[in-house]
DNA sequence: TCCTCATGTGGAACTGAGTGTCAGGTTACG
DNA sequence: CGTAACCTGACACTCAGTTCCACATGAGGA
C-alpha cells in the first residue's frame, strides 16, 4: 500500500488541526502569554493530547519549517555542476521562499508572529543550523567532482551561511514592507548585494 | 562622583564570581543537566539569590558576550569614512574575535560550550540580531555622508548579516581546530570568501 | 462476528525554570 | 548615628515539559 499508514496520515492531519486553532491565539494573545491549558480548551483536547502532537510550544509554530532542511537540500542537488556556487545557492533557497509565497497572507502572519517573538526567532535559526551542513556537504561533493580547483572548505560554510542570511534579510525586508514587495525580487536583492564579481544571476 | 557605584561594582564582581562557579560545572555535566539549585548550592548561595544575577541560565553563560553589541558599534564608527563597507565590518568584528582570542584556553571552552548547546547557540544568535541595526545605521549614515551614490539599505543588511555569518563560521572553524588555527587568520579566511571586488573566494 | 493488541486519550504526579513577595539583615551616606 | 536603599533567603506560585497509568477505540486476524 502507501508508505503511508493510516495513523501517520490521522497523526499529520490532527497536528495541522490542532496548530490551526494555536496560531491566532498566538497572534492575538501573545505567544508567551498562551499556555497549553488554552490552546488544549481552544481545540477541544486535553493538555496531554496537545503535548503528545508538538514537543514544545515553539514547534506549534515552526512544525512548518521542518522539512525545508531536506527540501533546500534536494533544490541544491537538482542544480547543475557546472553552476557556480552562488547562483546554485539562490535557487536552493526557493523552496523557503515559495513555502512563504505561496499563501502571502499566511505567510505574512506567520512570519510576524516568529520575527516579533524572540523565543521563535532564535529557535527557527537553531533549525538553519541544521540545514547548512547538507548544503555544504553538496557543495564540497559538487567542486571535488568537477576536476579545476577545490575551493577551501571555510570557503564553502561562508557562501552557505551567508545564502541563509540572504534569506533571512528577504523575509525581513517583506515584512517590513507589509507584503507589498514580491518576496522572490527582494530574495534576488539580496544574493546580488553579495554576488561575486562577474556572475551572472540566472533565471530559473 | 563616580559612575559606577560601588554596589554595582560589588554587583558585577558577584556576577563574576558566580558564573566563574557553574561554567566548569556545565561542561562537566552537560548544561541542561544542572539546575539552578546545583549552581546556588556550588557557589555558597541560595536560589533566589542566584536567580537575581542572572535572567535564565542561558544568561549566566553569555552574559560575557552583552558588552560585545555596543563594542562592534563603536568599533565600526572608528573606520576611516574612506573606507569600503566589508574591510570596515572586517574590523568592526575585531572586539569579537579579542574577547574569544584574548584567553584561548577559556575561549575554546565557552564556545565549545555554546555550540555543543542548542539553547546557547540559539540565543547567542538571538543577540545578534540585536545587535545589527546600530551596524546598519553606522553604514547607511556613512554613505549618505559621503556624497557618492548610496546603496541600497537591503545590500547593506546583507552585508551586516553576512559579517556575522562570518564570524560564527570562523568561530566554527577555530573551535574544530581545537583552537590550533589562529582566530584572526579564520576571520580573515572567511571574509575573504566574500569579498566584493573580483576576488575568486576560493584560496588555494 | 468476536478477540486482542497496538495505539490514542485523559488524568495525575512530578521536576525544574522563572516570577513575585516578604521579613530581616547589611551597607552606603548624609 | 540614624535612615533609607539594597541585599538576602525563604516561601508560594505559574507554567513548560516528562513520565506513568487506566481506559477507550479501532484495525486486522481467527
Amino acid at each position: 500500500m502507501s508508505g503511508l499508514s493510516t495513523r501517520a496520515i490521522s497523526r499529520a492531519a490532527v497536528r495541522r488541526e490542532l496548530a490551526a486553532v494555536a496560531l491566532p491565539r498566538f497572534v492575538d494573545v501573545g505567544f508567551d502569554a498562551v499556555t497549553f491549558e488554552d490552546l488544549a480548551g481552544a481545540a477541544g483536547v486535553s493538555r496531554s493530547t496537545f503535548l503528545r502532537y508538538f514537543a514544545s510550544k515553539e514547534d506549534v509554530v515552526l512544525h512548518v519549517f521542518d522539512p525545508l532542511g531536506e527540501q533546500l537540500a534536494a533544490a541544491l542537488a537538482a542544480r547543475p555542476q557546472a553552476e557556480d556556487d552562488w547562483t546554485a545557492l539562490r535557487r536552493a533557497v526557493d523552496p523557503a521562499v515559495q513555502l512563504i509565497a505561496a499563501d502571502p497572507e499566511a505567510g505574512l502572519t506567520l512570519l510576524r508572529l516568529v520575527w516579533s517573538t524572540p523565543a521563535l526567532w532564535a529557535r527557527l535559526h537553531e533549525k538553519h543550523g541544521s540545514w547548512r551542513p547538507p548544503l555544504v556537504d553538496l557543495l564540497v561533493r559538487r567542486s571535488t567532482a568537477s576536476a579545476a580547483k577545490a575551493p577551501a572548505l571555510l570557503a564553502v560554510r561562508t557562501r552557505v551561511m551567508a545564502a541563509l542570511g540572504c534569506l533571512m534579510v528577504a523575509f525581513d525586508a517583506w515584512i517590513e514592507s507589509g507584503g507589498a514587495q514580491p518576496l522572490e525580487a527582494l530574495t534576488d536583492d539580496a544574493f546580488a548585494a553579495l554576488a561575486p564579481s562577474g556572475a551572472q544571476p540566472s533565471r530559473r
